[in-house]
DNA sequence: CCTTAATCCTGGAAGC
DNA sequence: TGCTTCCAGGATTAAG
C-alpha cells in the first residue's frame, strides 16, 4: 500500500543511484504489467540514459535524457528496486520488469497482485496528457483554497473524498485515517461541510504528517520496502490505522472501525464528533453507542 | 452528472 | 496438520 510518503522514499532512494547510468538491457518477463504504450525493449527505455526521477501523487516517472518516459505505479504491493552488482541475491517471484544497468547492477520492477503497473511514453508531455492531467494537486502542495473547493464540489464522506486522487493526489488509506484523527475530524463528514478554516488546518497537518513520514521511510505494513530493501519506521507512529479496539492515544476510547468509502476505517469515536447531523445516521458495525459527551 | 459497488490479484492469517 | 475461507486495497470500470 505504498502511498505518497513511500513513494517519496522510492523516488528519493531510486535519485541516487539512476541519473547518469545506461539501461544496456530491458526484460519484460510479464508484458501484461506495461499497461499503455509500447512493449517494446526501446520503449521501456533500453540503450536510454537516466536522467531524472518525478514523483505526482503516488505516481512515479523515470525521465530519459532524450525525453523517453517511464512511468511506474506501485499499486498495492509493487515494489522498484535497486540490486547493486554485487548483490547476488536471488530473484523474488513476480520480478515482472528488469533493466540491466551499465555499472552492473539491476532495476527490478516486481508486483506480485499486480494492481500495480508500468506505462511507456515516448515524452513528457504524453504521460501528463495520458495520465498526470486526471489527477488533482500533490498533496505536499495542495492549497486550502484548492482542496476547500474539491471538497465543496462533493457530497461523499470526508474520507471517501480525500481517497479520490482527482481530488487531491498522494491519500491512501493510512494517512487519510491519521489525518482525520490528527485534526479530530470524523471520516462520515460530509466533504461539503468543511469550512476553509478547516481546511487550512487540515493542509498543515497534512503536511506535517507526509513530511514526518518521509523522514522515517515511510509505513511498513505488511511488505513495503524501499527501493534498497530498506523498512520504513512510521507505522509506529500510526495513531488509528490498523488499531481497531485498541485504546486511542489521546483519551483511551477503544477505537471504532467500519467500512467508509468502501474502506476499512478507524477512528476515534470521542475524539473525532460527527459535529454536522446527516439525514440518516449509520450504526457503526457492532451497535457501538453513540457519545453523550464530548 | 454523481455516487456506489464490483473487479482485478495473491499472500497471509484465521477458522474448522 | 491440512484444507478452506476471508481479508487487505489503488484504480478502473460498470451499474444504479
Amino acid at each position: 500500500m505504498p502511498e505518497l510518503p513511500e513513494v517519496e522514499t522510492v523516488r528519493r532512494a531510486l535519485a541516487t543511484v539512476l541519473p547518469g547510468r545506461q539501461v544496456r538491457r530491458v526484460s519484460l518477463r510479464f508484458p501484461d504489467i506495461v499497461h499503455a504504450g509500447l512493449r517494446s525493449p526501446r520503449a521501456l527505455l533500453q540503450g536510454a540514459q537516466l536522467a531524472e526521477l518525478r514523483r505526482h501523487g503516488k505516481q512515479l516517472a523515470l525521465l530519459a535524457t532524450d525525453g523517453r518516459v517511464l512511468h511506474v505505479h506501485l499499486g498495492m504491493t509493487g515494489a522498484w528496486s535497486h540490486l547493486p552488482a554485487d548483490d547476488n541475491e536471488k530473484l523474488w517471484p513476480h520480478s515482472h520488469v528488469l533493466w540491466h544497468l551499465d555499472d552492473g547492477s539491476r532495476l527490478v520492477f516486481s508486483d506480485p497482485r499486480r494492481f500495480g503497473g508500468v506505462w511507456t511514453f515516448p515524452d513528457l508531455a504524453a504521460l501528463e496528457a495520458a495520465r498526470w492531467c486526471k489527477l488533482g494537486p500533490d498533496a505536499l502542495v495542495i492549497t486550502p483554497v484548492q482542496l476547500h473547493a474539491g471538497l465543496q464540489r462533493t457530497q461523499r464522506d470526508l474520507k471517501a473524498a480525500l481517497l479520490d486522487q482527482t481530488l487531491v493526489a498522494g491519500l491512501g488509506n493510512i494517512y487519510t485515517d491519521e489525518l482525520l484523527f490528527g485534526c479530530r475530524l470524523h471520516p462520515r463528514t460530509p466533504a461539503c461541510s468543511v469550512d476553509l478554516p478547516t481546511v487550512r488546518l487540515m493542509v498543515t497537518r497534512m503536511r506535517r504528517l507526509l513530511k514526518r513520514a518521509i523522514a522515517k521511510g515511510g509505513s511498513s505494513v505488511r511488505d513495503y520496502v524501499d527501493s534498497m530493501g530498506r523498512e520504513g519506521w512510521f507505522q509506529i507512529e500510526h495513531h488509528v490505522y490498523g488499531r481497531a479496539g485498541q485504546p486511542c492515544s489521546s483519551c483511551g476510547n477503544s477505537l471504532s472501525s467500519t467500512q467508509v468509502g468502501g474502506r476499512t476505517t478507524v477512528w476515534c469515536d470521542q475524539c473525532q464528533v460527527l459535529k454536522v447531523k446527516r439525514r440518516r445516521r449509520r450504526v457503526a458495525g457492532g451497535g457501538r453507542r453513540p457519545v453523550a459527551t464530548g
